[in-house]
Parts: structure tokens; sequence; C-alpha cells
DNA sequence: ATAAACCCTAGACCATGCTCTAGGGCAACC
DNA sequence: GGTTGCCCTAGAGCATGGTCTAGGGTTTAT
């Protein structure tokens, strides 16, 4: 049983046109043509389509993925240089994520600034202050350019 | 007191060219020009900088930050709008981090199956079947490609 | 045997977010 | 008054990751 391009499509809800373009960048080496010149996809394609799904949905750039890929078709031997990949890649996804949430922290604080009772009074005396600060520099003031 | 491009690119360790490029997208609505047509930051706009660095950090887009910007500028009476828009992006920027956790979690089997005492013979079993079933399938075995 | 519905490649095109160059002005020092 | 070191704009260029078009072959059904 081999699959179609475009059954392999609906399937990981890549395009045609992306999975094309992965093939052409070297990301997929284990697909094989059929006599036609067709790409016909196995059911192991299908865990490796599933593990560079993963590997592209945590931010891996696709030369990594090249590399994790031309890693794979070598076999055994390459298991430690896989590891080294994925470590390196899963440590920089952490540290990403602990980044973003140190920013959303922030965001947050925005928010709960705006969700204050006194939310209008607030923002009303940052913005007086931002004003009062441009005019003390000899600066034109921004916020009244709406009028 | 006032800071030069220069300054601010310092302190906020974003380029002088990004800089110039967001306000040319319309990022830095607040910033005013002293009387050479040179921009001149205030500590209030280093904070609105600021502000700006978590919503790009957390992948808000360009598009997504000019509406803010636009928001802030308008004062108190934009307050709602200014929570509808982070709070769309924090609901975003959770679920996309929750999405990343869960494809980082096959990445750690991949690890963890990796690490294995056995690793060698259960990958190169993997790799055996993936051949056996391109061969059964009529395909040329990529995996020979390397010879 | 011809239409419909697939498949292919090469390469153009696009969106995003910068990054840099060219050409020119301003400001301070020697 | 020239050199240095900033500042400016407009616009070109680039990296990434697709997305689409043109031109052409294959397969299946009628």
């Amino acid at each position: 049983m081999t699959y179609t391009i475009k059954q392999v499509a609906e399937k990981t809800h890549l395009s045609i046109y992306t999975l094309r373009f992965y093939d052409k960048q070297g990301l997929l080496p284990f697909v094989s043509r059929d006599q036609s010149g067709y790409r016909a996809f196995t059911d192991g394609d299908l865990l490796l389509l599933h593990t560079l799904s993963c590997l592209k949905n945590t931010g891996m750039k696709i030369s990594d993925i090249r590399q994790y890929m031309t890693l794979v078709m070598q076999g055994p031997a390459s298991i430690p240089q896989r590891q080294q990949l994925l470590r390196t890649h899963r440590d920089a996804v952490l540290a990403q994520q602990r980044a973003i949430a140190r920013n959303l922290q922030e965001v947050d604080r925005k928010l709960s600034l705006y969700d204050s009772p006194i939310a209008t009074d607030l923002v009303g005396l940052e913005l007086a202050a931002a004003r009062k600060e441009k005019t003390a520099n000899g600066l034109p003031d921004p916020f009244s350019k709406l009028i």
C-alpha cells in the first residue's frame, strides 16, 4: 500500500506544494518514485513525515531538518549525531519557550493594568506624563497628531 | 534627557536598522523629532519600546503591533480595544506554547529511543522494515543511494 | 480516443522581517 | 574649513518558508 502526494497532503494537513517544496529541499530523501516518476509514500514514510512535522512545528530550520533526515538515511551508525542534533534543538526550544513565557508575563501585567477599575485614570496619567516629558525636552507632542 | 537612536539601539539590543525599520512600519508613532529631524527618544518612549519588544518576542506580527501602538496613541478611550488585542494575542501565544510542548514530546521520545541500550538494534530493525516495505511495493530502495 | 483528474519539474512570485547602501545633512573639534 | 561621527531617507537586497504558474506526461473512465 502506498499513497499519492494528494493523499499524503490530506493526511498530514500539509499542502501538496509544501510536500513538493520539502522534497526539493532534500527533506524527503526516503520517498521513492514509481515507474511514472510519481512519488509513492509508504506507511514508513508517513512516520518519518510525522517526525519531520514535529521538528518543523517546534521551529527547526529546514537546513537542520535536512541534516537530520540525511542522518536517518545512514542507519544506526548515525545515532550519536542524531542525538546531538535533537538535543541541541530541544534545548533551544526550551530556552525559547522560557523566553516567551517571560515576555508574556509583561503582556499579562499590561492586561491586569487594563483590568483595574482605575485603568482609565492610570493610563491617563501615563499619557499626561509622556506629553509633559516631550514638551519639557522641547519636542513636539506626538499624541496630538490625531486631532 | 533624550536619547539618540544609537543610544537606544545599545539599550534595547535592537539594531539601528531595526529601530528605523520599526519607525517606518508605524510602530513608533510616539517618537518625536528634534529641530534637525533626528529621532529623540524619551524615557517614556523606552517604556513603550519595551512593551513593543515583549510583543515582538512573543511573536506578534508587525501589523498587530502597529495597531496596538496606534491604540496607545489614542489614550485611555482605547483601553477596551487594547484589552481585546492583547487577550487574543495572549491566547494565541499560549496555544502555540502548548502545541510546541506537544511536538517537543515526540522529539523527546526519539531522544529516549536513541538513549536506549538497544537503540542500534531498534533503529536497524526500523530501517530493515522500511526497506522491505519499499521493495514489497516494487519501489527502489532509497536507503541504498548512499553506496 | 478523448476528457477528467491526477502526477511531474522549473522557476517565478510572495510575505515577513529585517539589513544594508547610496546620497546627503548636521554638529563638533582641530 | 575640513575631517569625523553622528543623523536622515529611499530604496535595494536578503533569508526563510512557502505558494503558484506554465508546460507537459499519465491514468482511468466513457
